[in-house]
RNA sequence: GGGGUGGUAGUUAAGUUGGUUAUAACGCCGGCCUGUCACGCCGGAGGCCGCGGGUUCAAGUCCCGUCCACCCCGCCA
């Protein structure tokens, strides 16, 4: 008598079969996705990875096969062994299997389930909470096999196109030295150094530029980092960077290294032909035009500055305008930034709807929104700014380029507030109206960030990382302007999303000692934080730079998913809790005991 | 740290100015059915209305607190 598994072996996944097969015997093995009993006749559709079959139990085929088939439920796994049929007149073109069935001479069933707590099809919209508790259940959703199949291909894509360019690949530490700055490090106690941690690597950027003083040229790795932050619709706690550093380089070769990179996995995963190279835009250029150093570059409508139009008239009679401008604060100049929305576009939004944007913007920290529709003559209407002189109102209208049934927004203040403002609101209008155009890839190189931003204490930090590379012909301002110190950095940049960020890298001892510096950073200090990586600098380290992309982030895009946590096989919520396994969790007294570890200051319930 | 949305049957949702026994669809269970593929027909079971307090003659509904999930700002060198 043959067995399942043992003697009868799987011949075809679920979705391979076709017209050409019929009469074929083939074993099929899978999970019980729907079952139409019609007494006489029972039908499955059996799901694997591969796709779904159609199966037919008959009495005529097997009265056993038949008899056992009337126990069959949602997501039993079950073996089938059975004859190809044509379904002639009768195929289901929904299927990619349609024109067949199979008709059952054996039916082994290997497992029995449950009732499902949701159902496991596609369009099944169950609460996410839900879903990421059963996770192995979902998992078994054909939308999300998918994504895990392509991002499969991601990995295999990456590894072709680097190899292909002599790059290297070598694993670093997860547990590593704790480096103060940047991100919150997740802490690990170390139980044979009493009172020590490691910290969970961020990335592994001081390690990749050790392999360049060791002379590997070219490195890369496909890597999970670690960042103890809050977490966003694109953003975990854990998450895997295409990570990568080369030496004897300028910026056009990272570039030209990650265009080839996103050549390959658009043309393996899509099938799509990208153009390089990508386009290049200057932070200062994003955040002006865009409100964003990521801007969502599939439409148009920028943003305008019209600054100098309302110093021009001291406010125009606009209070908070001329406040806003005459403000002093210890961080940049106050700017008035406005965003036309063209007449065609405008005529989308009704005048609640523009209301209602208050409310949105408030949401974003603004304090209101200054507003108008612009009427016959360009005369300003519903806008809150009643006072405003005829003569800047021109103005403005000539700076924005002001048309009848235009509708212009304002926000004025500090820049980095009216940016985040405006920016959001252009993406969330383009969203709501429905102009931004649907299967476009516009990728963009964002070049030439500050080297540094204020803090919170108004002190200079690093804004990429301390060993960025100024640009040259900045250097000379290290010390007499640093804040206007521009940074051999490069973001890349698609449809809104940063899916890549890297630099060149400082390898002079007095570049690195001047940045430091500027930071506040003492030699010793720096010593006692980065001492390994400066006495390997002592050794002739090469000229070299690198890039990090998040490969989650691709995987969401390139699969269309809406969500990080649709590309992951097992992601965390966002309060960094783990539903399917219950992580994080409370430890006996013991294990923390061994770790000298204390627990204090929590509430007792 | 801050703002917002949501939580009602296994699932997705409805539930009026507070007022009889909390609805529906899908799923589930039983029966019938040999061409379904969202199978159909008949019957049935299924509820801590997130949790805790309060107001009230009366709370799914109003108030306060709290937990969880999601979205955003801050944060993410």
């Amino acid at each position: 008598m043959p067995e399942f598994l043992k003697d009868i072996k799987r011949t075809h996944d679920c979705g391979a079969l076709r017209g050409g097969d019929v009469g074929a015997t083939v074993v099929l093995f899978g999970w019980v996705a729907s079952r139409r009993d019609h007494g006489g006749c029972v039908f499955i559709d059996l799901r694997d990875r591969g796709g779904i079959t159609q199966v037919v139990f008959e009495p005529q085929t097997s009265a056993e096969a038949h008899a056992l088939s009337s126990e069959l439920r949602s997501e039993f796994c079950v073996g089938v062994r059975g004859v190809v049929r044509s379904r002639g007149e009768r195929k289901n073109p929904n299927l990619p299997t349609g024109e067949i069935e199979v008709h059952c001479t054996d039916l082994a069933v290997f497992s029995r389930s449950d009732t499902p707590p949701f159902e496991i099809g596609d369009d099944a919209n169950a609460n996410e909470s839900i879903r990421l508790k059963h996770r192995a259940l979902d998992l078994r959703r054909p939308s999300l096999q998918k994504n895990f199949l392509l991002r499969s291909q991601i990995y295999q894509t990456a590894r072709r196109v680097l190899t292909a360019h002599k790059f290297l690949e070598i694993e670093t530490p997860f547990l590593v030295k704790y480096t103060p700055g940047g991100a919150r490090n997740f802490l690990v106690p170390s139980r044979l150094s009493p009172g020590q941690f490691y910290a969970l690597a961020e990335s592994p950027q001081l390690f990749k530029q050790l392999f360049m003083v060791a002379g590997f040229d070219r490195y890369f790795q496909i890597v999970r980092c670690f960042r103890d932050e809050d977490l966003r619709q694109d953003r975990q706690p854990e998450f895997t960077q295409i990570d990568l550093e080369m030496s004897f380089v300028v910026e056009e070769d990272v570039q030209t290294v990650v265009e080839a990179l996103i050549v390959g996995l658009w043309k393996d995963v899509l099938g799509i032909d990208v153009v390089t190279p990508f386009s290049r835009l200057a932070y200062k250029d994003a955040m002006s035009l865009y409100g964003s150093d990521k801007p969502d570059l599939r439409f148009g409508l920028p943003l305008c500055d019209v600054t100098e139009v309302v110093r021009k008239h001291d406010g125009g009679g606009v209070e908070m305008l001329r406040q806003a401008l005459s403000a002093k604060g210890a961080g940049e100049a106050p700017v008035v930034k406005g965003w036309r929305l063209p007449a065609a576009e405008a005529a989308k939004l009704s005048n609640v709807e523009i209301d209602k944007l208050e409310e949105f913007v408030k949401g974003l920290g603004a304090r209101g929104l200054a507003r108008a529709r612009i009427g016959a003559g360009g005369a300003w209407t519903r806008s809150p700014m009643k006072a405003m002189r005829e003569a800047m109102r021109n103005d403005l209208n000539a700076a924005a380029g002001l048309q009848e049934g235009d509708v212009f927004f304002l926000q004025f203040g500090a820049p980095k507030l009216a940016h985040t403002v405006l920016g959001a609101l252009r993406l969330h209008v383009a969203n709501k109206i429905g102009i931004v155009p649907a299967g476009q890839w516009k990728f963009a190189w964002v070049t030439e960030f500050p080297l540094f931003e204020r803090g919170d204490d108004g002190k200079l930090v690093a804004s990429h990382h301390p060993f960025t590379s100024p640009m040259a012909e900045d250097l000379e301002r290290l010390e007499s302007d640093p804040a206007s110190v521009r940074a051999r950095a490069y973001d890349l940049v698609l449809n809104g999303n940063e899916i890549a960020g890297g630099s060149i890298r400082i390898h002079r001892g007095d570049v690195q000692s001047r940045v430091f510096r500027a930071i506040g950073l003492s030699d010793e200090d720096a010593r006692q934080k980065f001492g390994f990586l400066l006495d390997a600098f002592r050794h002739g380290p090469p000229p070299h730079g690198g890039i990090a992309a998040g490969l989650d982030r691709l995987a969401m895009l390139l699969c269309g998913a809406d969500s990080l946590r649709d590309v992951i096989a097992f992601p965390k919520t966002q309060k960094g809790t783990d539903l399917c396994t219950d992580a994080p969790s409370a430890v006996t007294n013991k294990q923390l005991d061994e770790l000298h570890i204390a627990l204090v200051g929590l509430d007792s319930k």
